[in-house]
Order: structure tokens, then C-alpha cells, then sequence
DNA sequence: TAGATTGTTAATCGATTAACAATC
DNA sequence: TAGATTGTTAATCGATTAACAATC
């Protein structure tokens, strides 16, 4: 599906980029927010390239797969970038993200996430110990687990991050997908099956670190965009 | 770099694999430490696959690749498999990490780390908060930045978790190269660039939260591993 | 044997990089 | 103009999947 420039405007709605072009999106935007606040209105694409240690090829290959142009050779235009990134990426309104399970992980994820990107609300969080709920951890309302379905419907969740326990993970996974969550990031250390229509992101923090452990073992070049 | 079989043992002192199957072998391992507990002496690979949500085809490559073989029909010999797996990702005595920030993310990761692994050891923590140092986090004692050194070099530390502030990351990530580092596990949001002989793994966390937010408003399939 | 399972090569898919024409 | 920069196609690389012969 390619992009169809109409009047000026994109029209990208039905725009599908590749996986690793997306991680770069989000990444290209932050470092250019950055680059904004120093006064640089327009960015080559190897000084791109260079604050996120990759190649000026693959940033200019990205912008032509998101449709973006630069004219003019004086690099692109920073804020016209931004934005194009976040037409992509963000919805206008918003999209309201739950925390489920209010362990360490769980409170350090809400306390770092909150309030980082304008677009992503942190609008409530889930736990089964009474002590917690009713309290706010990181300025968001811990809720019990009973909650959640008049919660999700009430606030319109649709992403959901889990750090709960390991032995929840597969079950709260499925309620999570039968109550209409369309994404989970998954903190657990657990592999996950959803119903297909939930997308799913995982991180392993115990595959991670043993990944580098093998790496370091055996003095092989493991570096990561 | 192939395997050769030598003695009925594996000459498998240079075997480098891909990352990616690398990054299954540490999860086939979880998951079969937990099929011995049940009982189970033997896997199929379809069995094996069904637990990770992948392919039996992916598992039997990946066997290959590593240079197991299961003999007899009877699936792959569990207790042999983990141990196959430990002897490519661990080393005898083991590794010895630190945790560099300890801000709610490095109490989390010390916590959520320490003793999961038997082959992985937080052995230190460090900060610059005065109130911090000299305590402990999940059983690991907290140092000073300035004791980085030499805890280093006297206790062998060779992978750093980073979890500093991110003004704070790209400059402690030089330091801990430095100072002999040889694994950085990335838990800042900062593109880090690294000397090439150390091995870097990347997590970013907002990458991956505007990624499912991407995959969810464009309602594109976007399951990971 | 027939059927289930494995190990391995070849084909395919997805992502990166090389090459290069076009632009200012 | 010459040099720097861009946008795009083709080639390459890495990983997954299909196909299938071999084994019990």
C-alpha cells in the first residue's frame, strides 16, 4: 500500500510500514523534538543518521516509506518531520493505555511512561492487593482487577501493558483481549498467544540479558540499532 | 563456523549463532526447566514449539544449529537439551552484572534479576543519591559511582544493566566500556553508541509502546516472537 | 509396513545496503 | 560548474518457511 499524495495533503490512512521503520519513527521523532529545542530547523539526513548511530541510507529510505520529502537540499524541515511522524504514529485524540499489574515493574513503568508522550494516556492502573488500590502510583489511580471490564469500556483502553506475576500472564492476557484490548506490551518473561487481532509486543528481560551474556562469551559483535 | 563433532562430544568452542535464535535457546530453556519439574524426560519439536508459539520447523533449525540431535523418535532429551543450552549461553562460574541507576527501573530490574538466573549474579548496584549508598536492593548491596572502578575490576564485572537518567546515559555507557565492560544492557531511551567490542542490546521502551500504538491504529497483524 | 518425526537443503520473505541518476 | 545531497532501484544479507529424504 503506497502513499497517494492528494492536494497537498497525504493521504496515508491505509499506510503500512515496515515493523523496524516504525521503531525508527518513534526514535527519529524524539531525537528531532531535541534538535527543535536547539533552534535547528532543518536536519541532513546523515546528521539523522548520526545521533541515532545508523546509516544515512536507511533514514533516507524510511522518509521515502513514510512519503516524506525534503526539497530544496538544505535537509528536511524539522517540524514538518515531526508532525508527518506523529500523523503516522499518533491518533488526535489520544490512545488510553492501562498498566495491569502494580508490582516494581508495574510502578516504574507508570511513574517513567506518564505524561512522556502527549498522545499516550496512562489513564489507569490494576492490581489485586487491597493495599494498593485506591491509591495513585505515579499520579494514576490504581484500580482492582474486578474494574477492569467497566474501565476499559468507561475510558476506551486499547493498550494495555502487563507486569504481572508469571503465572497470571497467560490469563490475564486472554481477558485482557476478550474485554477488546488491540495491544499488549507484554513485561512479562512469559511467551504470550493472543487472538490475532491483539497486537503484541514482548519483552523478555531474562532472554536480553542472556543474549548479551552469550555475545560477551563468545566476543561476537552483538550491537543493536 | 560449524560444529564439528569430535569424541561424541561438541568441539563447540566458536559456534556463533544467529541472534535471533540465540534469543530462543534462552527461552527454550525456561520453558523446558519447566517441563522437567512436570515430569517430562523427552519433547517433540511440535511440542517444544507449541510452548513458544512458533514453528516445530523453527526448533528443529534451531536444534541444528546448535548441533543437537534427539535420536530414537522420542523427542529431544529435556535434562540434555538444557544442559546443551547452558553450556553455549553460560560459563562455568558464571557472569557477574552490575546495575548501573538505581531509579525505580534498576530496583525493579535488580529485584525482578537477582537469583533467576544461577549463572547470572547481580553482584553490586550503584548511585549517586547519598541516601542510597551503603543499602540494599533486593539483596544487592548499592555503591558509589566512584567505587565503579574498582568493583569492576576486583569482582569481574563484565555486563552493565543501565537504567541511569537519560541525560545521564551515553556518558556512563563510555565510562563502563572503559572501564572493561563487555555487555551493556540498555534500559534508557538514549541511542547509545558503544565501541564496537562491546556488546550492546537495546530496550526501549517507548519505541516499543508507539509501536503497538502504530500497529493498533493501522490495525495491522504485528505479533512478535 | 505405514505413520510420525527428524535433519537438512532450497526457496522465500523482510530488511539493509550498494549503486547511481537526479537535483540544487 | 562541481560538490553535496537526495530518492529510488537493484543487490545483498539474515532469518523463516517449504519441501523432502531419511529414520525409527
Amino acid at each position: 500500500m503506497r502513499l497517494i499524495r492528494f492536494d497537498g495533503k497525504y493521504s496515508n490512512m491505509k499506510l503500512d510500514l515496515p515493523k523496524r521503520t516504525v521503531e525508527r519513527l518513534s526514535k527519529y521523532r524524539r531525537i528531532l523534538l531535541g534538535t527543535l529545542a536547539d533552534g535547528k530547523t532543518h536536519i541532513y539526513s546523515h546528521e539523522l543518521a548520526g545521533l541515532l548511530h545508523i546509516t544515512a541510507v536507511q533514514v533516507r529510505r524510511d522518509m521515502m516509506l513514510m512519503g516524506f520529502s525534503s526539497m530544496l537540499r538544505k535537509g528536511y524541515d524539522v517540524k514538518d518531520l515531526i508532525e508527518a511522524i506523529g500523523d503516522l504514529i499518533d491518533t488526535p485524540a489520544g490512545m488510553n493505555v492501562a498498566v495491569v499489574g502494580l508490582g516494581n515493574f508495574g510502578q516504574a513503568v507508570t511513574t517513567y511512561l506518564q505524561g512522556r508522550r502527549p498522545k499516550l494516556h496512562i489513564v489507569a492502573t490494576f492490581d489485586v492487593a487491597k493495599e494498593k488500590i485506591g491509591r495513585a502510583f505515579g499520579g494514576v489511580q490504581c484500580y482492582s482487577m474486578e474494574e477492569l471490564p467497566g474501565m476499559i469500556r468507561e475510558q476506551n483502553i486499547q493498550i494495555a501493558v502487563l507486569t504481572v506475576p508469571i503465572d497470571q500472564a497467560q490469563s490475564t492476557a486472554l481477558i485482557l483481549a476478550e474485554l477488546g484490548i488491540k495491544g499488549i506490551l507484554n513485561f512479562t518473561t512469559v511467551p504470550l498467544h493472543v487472538p490475532e487481532d491483539v497486537c503484541l509486543e514482548e519483552y523478555d528481560m531474562i532472554t536480553s540479558i542472556e543474549k548479551v551474556a552469550y555475545f560477551v562469551k563468545h566476543r561476537g559483535e552483538c550491537q543493536e540499532g
